[in-house]
DNA sequence: CTGAAAGCGCTTACAG
DNA sequence: CTGAAAGCGCTTACAG
């Protein structure tokens, strides 16, 4: 088509105005419409291939059925498992979603946000990095709704959909000890976001509830960019202090930690047991069956975009949703 | 901000019209403008947070600066990968991008490709399932310029920016047997999409040049939705004709048949050897190196924007690219 | 019952 | 040099 069908080319064609033909398109006023008319409208409409413009429509309604998504980074399977269920629900609901990846930086983020919502995104969900309070900040004083996925800050009084990191963590931490493992170490963040503080806060947690001391050495701290080799480096580092059990704090930490392994003399279970966060269907692969921390994702995405959905129809308080982790034991 | 604020906002503040101010905010008509006009428009845009409305903007420009990307399923690893390079490529010269999964399905494809050319996409990258070509033909004569990726239909007059295929598996297959292999089997799709079929036709002919008789009990055929545990029951069905080599013909069922390795005592590569399609980072979670063929992913995707953006700058002929693979060589 | 008119928030050809 | 006016393609309050 040279030039697109128009609501006007259906009503010159007609010989009526394009209110009408707005009206039939949209099924309102039915019962005050001749049914000759209506009929007609619909034939030509048809006939010519019309297909209305979303943009006129989201210009004249102030609403685009657009929701925007921030994850860290889509090609990590966290969070593309994560925008996959994100998207079936939001079109289930006749939403379309638009994604972006942050990389953790927070300048990043700040530029994809402004981005959709001068697109005009009817709502926002988001996976922040550190330092995009303010951000936030800004987009609450907009009136502009959004749920935080997978991250909060408890500082702020914003709608959040994550899981019990601590609680998580605790629990596998817990079962490395019940499983006879005495020196157990983790493969920690070197960040401050909440969630990843949190795991380690629960490995802590864990030590100390078992009466064990607490040893700086069985933990390493890898920066959030998650260059493998960097990981593997600190993993090296880590193997010095010779521990029996590990926690892996992200499914990306685990991969690289466990390619590791397979180059080095130390066998799963036997030498060293584990646990990985994130379920992800790679882990198969590795020779040993892993015990790991599924994240209820279908439960945590479909949560987020119901409480998005809530937001955008009316104000309301903030809803906080604080989901368990699962223990999957393999070993 | 309870109402957005608008040019008309600004020009009334100012005592301006909107003309003006769209022109000083978009730093038109620089020299005609009088410098303390412009100061001052500039000063109450800023005091004011003014953020222009991109739906207005994209109705009367007739560019949403958006494109469309359909893909199999955003959470394959191999979809987020390109996803992600889509979206770097996209974002770098000012575009958004929006996501759909089609799940292989001709249905939802159709119904993807709707909603984004109703929204007005200015272009679309696809990945198109089997059963898509009177789609593609629709878009054709519509005018909307799009580029196919990873996948092309033969039939068809379009853009398209996919792997040597043939070429890619022809080299896999040649490895194996020069390896030493006498047995080299094939986990393949029962799909008629093209690139998939010459992920075979590789096979077949890499066979057939080295005097290797074609024996059909070498080669299972997996459906195309990606069933783990129906990989693995047909590869379990392939291990009775006893190969000495194997190539997957995508990382999906290269994990699913890897991951039914580890539970046999069958090793690798004593046993049996391994050319997986795609590179992944989870293929180290494998303990032995794997040899696989690495798809040049950044460049198929920045050549499929390229080509996009040039072709909905200007109608031109079809631009078609086929990328040649690259055999890692790890065992 | 039916439809003309106004307006969403922009851009730009055109007139002065 | 400067800016009023028209218009992108819709929806809907309102008047007849």
């Amino acid at each position: 088509m040279s030039r697109k069908v128009s609501l006007k080319d259906i009503a010159k064609e007609v010989g009526v105005s394009t209110a009408l033909v707005s009206y039939v398109l949209n099924n309102l006023k039915e019962g005050r419409i001749r049914k000759e008319v209506a009929q007609r409208i619909r034939e030509v409409a048809q006939r010519l291939n019309y297909r209305p413009n979303q943009v006129a429509r989201s210009l004249k309604m102030r609403k685009t059925l657009t929701i925007g998504v921030i994850v860290a980074d889509i090609s990590n399977p966290f969070s593309s498992a994560l925008a996959r269920i994100l998207e079936d629900e939001a079109n289930g609901i006749g939403y379309t979603v638009i994604f972006g990846s942050s990389d953790e930086n927070p300048g990043k983020f700040n530029r994809l946000v402004e981005t959709f919502v001068n697109r005009q995104v009817d709502g926002l969900i988001l996976s922040p990095p550190e330092g995009a309070e303010q951000k936030l900040l800004d987009l609450q004083q907009a009136d502009v709704p959004f749920v935080l996925l997978d991250r909060y800050y408890p500082g702020l009084d914003t709608n959040y959909v994550i899981l019990d990191n601590l609680g998580a963590s605790y629990t596998a931490t817990k079962h490395l000890i019940d499983s006879g493992c005495s020196r157990v170490a983790m493969v920690s963040y070197s960040s401050e976001l909440v969630h990843l503080v949190d795991r380690e806060r629960g490995y802590w947690s864990a030590l100390a509830d078992a009466g064990r001391p607490a040893d700086p050495a069985l933990v390493t701290k890898v920066s959030i960019d998650n260059k493998p080799h960097m990981i593997r480096a600190s993993f090296d580092e880590l193997l010095k202090a010779s521990p029996d059990g590990v926690l892996f704090a992200s499914n990306i930490i685990a991969t690289s930690c466990l390619s590791r392994l397979n180059q080095l003399p130390i066998r799963v279970p036997g030498d060293i047991r584990v646990v990985c966060f994130d379920e992800t269907s790679s882990l198969d692969l590795f020779y040993a069956p892993l015990t790991c921390i599924r994240q209820p994702m279908q439960q945590m995405g479909k949560a987020a975009i119901d409480i998005l959905v809530e937001h955008m129809s009316h104000e309301k308080e903030a809803t906080r949703l604080k989901i368990p982790g699962e223990l999957i034991v393999r070993d």
